[in-house]
Order: structure tokens, then sequence, then C-alpha cells
RNA sequence: GGCGGUGUAGCUCAGCUGGUUAGAGCAUACGGCUCAUAUCCGUAGUGUCCGGGGUUCAAGUCCCUGCACCGCCA
């Protein structure tokens, strides 16, 4: 086995404070380093931030900052949340640091000296919010389709990278390197892209539009796309061309991104290599998008989670623990609060907590908090228990090495769930009464052992935890640190040291057993909605009023309705609401537009438009939905003119 | 429109190269224990394995087709 591992995260653009999403791709890789690091490998670490760009240049302004001064202070807060996370990096790169600038001019250099930069004009429509341009039939309404705002047309002359010369060598090589990319859905999608000729890519943006970048070592009238310096950090903060630690550590790279930003690393990244010399990484793995609370986690969108916040409230390991056991690399996963409570308690708490909690409790009581001896009398189903963790410590390797995090976490609590099974099978509190010293001894001595053998394995998830299960068997909290090169040996655990009971590792989160604030109905006409008694919704977090003045909510009368065809679900209707507009309504399957038409109904009027199959809908008409997912329409009780604002 | 993915118990998901009565966790009901953070253990389930064809002695697992959702590309 190789005695080295590289694992990068992305190094993060500093126009948005840390959110979730950065904060997964970092924990996963930390989870890695000490993974591998706990196996006896010699692990490096790299993170850091992304600071060039006229996206950086415009947040700065926003800020009234200069540029530098604004990415201090974002790539700080970024350096602070992982510190306060505990997150082992061994380095944080920055690309206005001019050891990366240094290391990026030399790779442009020999990439130009190969002859892989040629010098184009050209024209088209350039979107200044994508910072990039568009082909026509790429608009939407004449507008990009992300930032609905008309492109400008301009020329320029640029500095092209010769991607297209690589092509069939990526292609071969991503298919003679079965795990180059992965999950495979990823791989097939890179592949699936190159079937297509690759264009080159535009390297260069003129100093006369962004000087907030790194100036071409053969043309100081530019500075580098910003895709092209950031990916670079890779190998700058390794110290290429001769550092040792780019010599020991590359050839063993491994980057961790999430699925946004796979173009970049799955082609232009191998590409640019391969053009300067420089061997592939070993690997990508691509991770997929945490839903926040069923809404995508987007920036422009803003529904970020804090992950601080949330962190005080459930504790580092619990929300490592969450972030890990719920996603399965490479799919989207949704984050909801029920779910985080639900893992916490029955896994966390019930389980693996209390697990701890009652055999130190035994060991205390039965033995004065002194390990006993083994023994020699395995009478009980000592041999089904270890060979549960003997089986689940291979299988964890496995999976964490593929990166199924989830199943490695699963094949953990295998073994905790035999050993609170071994504790009720034993009945340790009988042997007591019997007398059974002997019987008793070899129980409590394998209790132990599990939770020994379950901190080596929870420690890259859940470090603290692993230290704490540590200290409280009377081992020193360092060795979980390196507890998983020996393990798959039971028996480890010496006889003779003292535990002590520590405080509950996870105390439950009782769940107030609120009533689900239970608006009255006052009249529903005949969907009755069922007690949901047992899903209760988790309601969003509190807003201020102010929040909820920003929701335009208007009553309309539906004036048409007719259905869209090729949609099973879709309706367009023609409301009035104080002016005529048009709405698209995701109601076919519980309305026909007979029915609909003429129904006083609420409206989002403030919502931004979305083009749904063709139709720009300029708003949304509010529903509920009873428990088998039927949706009926919120109407008014009363009289109300189309247009009132609804309050 | 092209390519790819997904669709399995109320929920979240396992089911490798096709082979006995389709599995786990959570949730639910009932029972047991008392060492424990009212925790743990056991039992009980329910499933048109998205629909429709087909191959096969045998398909959740392969092929075709349709539908839904998602992603990439255009």
């Amino acid at each position: 086995m190789n005695r080295h591992f590289y694992v990068t995260t992305p190094i993060y653009y500093v126009n948005a404070r840390p959110h979730l999403g950065h904060t997964y791709t970092t924990v996963v890789a930390d989870t890695i380093k000490r993974y591998y690091q706990s196996s006896g490998i010699n692990v490096f670490f790299l993170t850091g931030t992304d600071e060039h760009g006229d996206k950086v240049v415009e947040a700065a302004d926003k800020e009234g900052l200069p540029p530098q001064e604004y990415a201090d202070m974002i790539s700080g807060a970024f350096r602070a949340t992982w510190d306060k996370m505990g997150m082992l990096a061994d380095d944080f790169i920055r690309t206005t640091e001019e050891r990366h600038k240094r290391v990026v001019v030399q790779f442009l250099q020999q990439v130009y000296d190969r002859g892989d930069i040629y010098f184009s004009r050209y024209g088209g429509n350039y979107c200044f919010g994508c910072e990039r341009f568009y082909l026509d039939r790429e608009l939407v309404g004449g507008k990009c389709p992300d930032h609905q705002v008309e492109p400008q047309y301009i020329e320029e002359e640029n500095y092209f990278f010769r991607m297209s010369k690589y092509q069939d060598w990526l292609i071969s090589y991503i298919k003679e390197h079965h795990d180059f990319i992965r999950p495979e859905r990823y791989r097939n999608e890179v592949l699936s892209f190159l079937s297509e000729p690759l264009e080159d890519l535009c390297i260069s943006r003129p100093k006369t539009r962004l000087t907030w970048g790194i100036t071409l070592p053969f043309d100081d009238r530019f500075v580098t796309y910003v895709w092209f310096d950031a990916l670079i950090n890779y190998i700058s903060a390794l110290g290429y061309p001769d550092g040792d630690l780019f010599h020991t550590y590359w050839p063993q790279a491994n980057h961790i991104i999430a699925k946004d930003i796979l173009k970049p690393h799955a082609i232009f990244w191998p590409t640019m290599l391969k053009s300067a010399g420089i061997e592939p990484y070993r690997r990508l793995n691509v991770h997929g998008y945490w839903n926040v609370e069923s809404h995508k986690m987007s920036k422009s969108l803003g529904n970020v989670v804090d992950p601080l916040s949330l962190m005080d409230t459930l504790g580092l390991d619990a929300f490592r623990y969450f972030l890990l056991r719920d996603m399965v690399f490479g799919l989207d996963s949704n984050f909801s609060h029920e779910a985080v409570i639900s893992r916490y308690n029955s896994d966390l708490a019930n389980d693996l907590g209390n697990l701890l909690s009652r055999t130190l409790t035994m060991a205390i009581k039965y033995f004065d908090g002194v390990i006993p001896e083994a023994g020699t009398d395995n009478s009980g189903t000592d041999g089904e228990l270890i060979a549960t963790a003997m089986a689940a410590t291979k299988d964890y390797r496995i999976f964490m090495e593929d990166l199924t995090f989830h199943r490695a976490l699963a094949s953990v609590w295998e073994v905790i769930r035999r050993s609170n099974q071994y504790i009720v099978e034993n009945e340790p509190w009988t042997l007591v009464k019997q007398g059974n010293r002997l019987r008793l001894s070899a129980v409590i001595y394998n209790c132990l052992e599990s939770l020994r053998t379950i901190a080596c394995m929870v420690y890259p998830v859940m470090p603290q935890t692993a230290e704490k299960i540590f200290a409280s068997l009377g081992l020193d909290p360092e060795l979980a640190r390196s507890g998983l090169s020996d393990s798959g040996e039971w028996g480890k655990l010496p006889d003779g040291l003292t535990v002590s009971m520590p405080e509950p590792l996870f105390p439950r989160i009782e769940t107030k057993e609120k009533p689900a604030p239970q608006v009255e109905q006052k009249q529903s006409p005949k969907p009755k909605k069922e007690k949901k008694t047992k899903k209760v919704v988790e309601p969003p977090a509190e807003i201020a009023l102010e929040d909820l003045q920003k929701v335009d909510l208007r009553l309309a009368q539906v004036i048409s309705a007719e259905r869209v065809p090729g949609a099973d679900r879709l309706l367009k209707l023609e409301v009035e609401a104080g002016g005529r507009r048009t709405v698209v309504a995701g109601m076919a399957e519980y309305y026909t537009p007979e029915e609909i038409t003429g129904k006083s109904v609420v409206l989002v009027a403030n919502l931004k438009p979305v083009i749904l199959k063709g139709i720009e809908s300029q708003g949304m008409i509010l529903a509920a939905e009873n428990d088998q997912g039927r949706l009926s329409l919120l109407t008014l009780d009363g009289d109300g003119k189309p247009g009132a604002r609804v309050r």
C-alpha cells in the first residue's frame, strides 16, 4: 500500500461566505485525511481560497472595499470556520499569494512554449454576471438564462489554450483509468461531453475589462482567466516544480469537488497538466448537493444554512456524522431538521451513547472500574460478537476507501447493535447474582473491547467522540488517532486499566411534542386534513415581519384556463389580479380547466418569473396538500376584489 | 431533441455477475429485560420491486417499450 495520500478541497471562491456546501466538502476531506492517517499513512490535506476574477471585484465593490481587502476578509472567514471545526488542513492556499502567482506564471510559460497557446480575435454576446459569452441559441428571450439580463455584444482579442489538442488523449486516459473520475455517473457524464468536439479554452481577460488577476507572462495587457489560475493551486501549494511535497504527494492527489465544478476539474485541469508535462492527478471525487429543507442550495437563492449555528446545537461530531451518514456520496440529499434529530437520537444517543454508558456503569459497578481479564470462559455468544466486529471492520475499510461513507457508518452500527444484543443475551446482572465472576469478566471485557473497536472506526468521522471513548476506557485519547493501523485484531484492550464515566456523549434531544401549530381550519370545504400527528413537518425558521412583507400576496381571479400540451400536471391560467397575467400552475391532476375557471385564489405576485414548457409563469397560486398529496386551492371565504393585497 | 441516471415496505435506502417464501434502519403495534441517556432486546407485519411486453426452467436483477423525476449536452 502506498504510504502517502493527498486530499484537496476546491479553493473556495471568496464572493460568498462559507455555507453548508463548503462545509460538507471540507468535512469529507477531513474525514479522508483522518481515515488514512489513522491507518498509518502520511496525508497532506489542502484547502484554500480562490480570489481573482470580476465577481470578486463586484462583491468587493458592493462592500466598498478594495478587492484585496475584501478577499482577506472572506478568506479569513473560511480559515476561521475550518479552524473552529478542527479541520486538519495542512495548508491553506490563497491565489493572491506570491507562491501561487509564481507557479501560475511558470505554468503559463510552459504551456505557451509548447505552442499550446494562441492569440485570436472574436466577438459575441457577453453576460457580465456570468463572466462568459453566450451563443444566440443559449439565450432565453434574448436574455441570459441565469441573470435575466440582455448580454452585450463585445468584440475582443484573447489568448486561447489548445484544449482540443488533448481531447483524444483525455478520452483514452479516462477509459484506461477506471477510477479517474468517480462515482461512475460523473465519469460517464464527462465521456459523454467529450464525445462532441471540444472547444479551445479562452484563458485571458483584457485588462481594459478586468485587472484583478495574474498578468500573463507573455503579454502584460492581459490577466489570466480565473479558472486557469485557480486550478493550479493544487500544485502551487505543493511547491511545484521542485518541492519535496510535490514529488511525494502529487502522484496520490485526490480532489474532492461538488458536481457543479465537474467540467473544469475533469476537462480543463487534466489537459492543462498534460500540456505542461505534468502527470494527471490520481482521482477526481465528485459529490452532490445538499437540498436544505427541500429547497435547492444555491448562491443566488441565498437560502444557506449557517454551519456554525447548526453545530452549536448539535455538536461538531453529531453534525459531521449526519452529513456523512445521510448523504450517498455523489448523489443529492436533503438536509432537514427532522432527519438530523432522528439520526441524532436513534443512532447517536440511543445506540452508541447508551452502549458506552451502560457498559461503563457495569464495569464500575461489578469491577470497581478496573478492566477485567478476558478470561477463559467464552461460552456465550462471544464468537458471534467478535465475528461481527471483524467482518464490519473489513467492510468499513472497503467503504471508506470507496467514499461510501454512509455504508461505512452502517457497518460500524452493526457492531454497535450487536454489542447491545450481546449484553442482553449474556445478562451480566444475572451473572453477578449467580456469582459467576469468570464468565462476567469475559462479558464485560468483550463489551469494553467492542467499544474500543467502535471508537477506532468512528474516529475519522467523529474524532472528539472517539477520543472521549478512549479516555473513558482509561486509554490515552491520542491513541484514537492511530487506532485503525492495528484494528482487525480482537483483544488489543489491555486489562487492568481503570475506566471512568464521562458525561453522556449525546444527550437526547427531546422533541417537544408540540401539537404542530395547527392553524384553525376555519372552514375547509371537503379536503378533510388528516391529523398529521407523526409527520410533523418542521416549520421553517422564524422570520421577521419585514421578511413576510417581501412576499406580495394578491387575491386573483381565474379568467381562463387550459392544459399545457405535453405536460400532465400543468395548467396555463389567465388571472386578473389588478392586471392580467399568465400563471402556469401544477394543478392539472386535481382540477380541470373548467373547475378552476372563475375561482378566487391567492397569488404570489412578486415571484421571479420562470419559463415552464415555454410559457412564462408570472407568479404562483397557493394550494395545500392533504395526506394523499392531493392539492386543494386556497380560496376566499367572502368577497374580495381581484388584486387586493392578502395580509 | 440527444445521452446518462434514478424509480424496491409510510420514510431513507441495500439488493454483486438473473436462482429457495424480496432485505436493513427509522416510524408503528405488541411482548421481554433492568446494566443504561424512559435507553436496550425480541416479535409482527404490510410491498402489483413505476406501467406494459419479451428472453429464460427461473427476472427486482437481462432485452424492448411507455411514464415520472433528475443531471449533462444541444
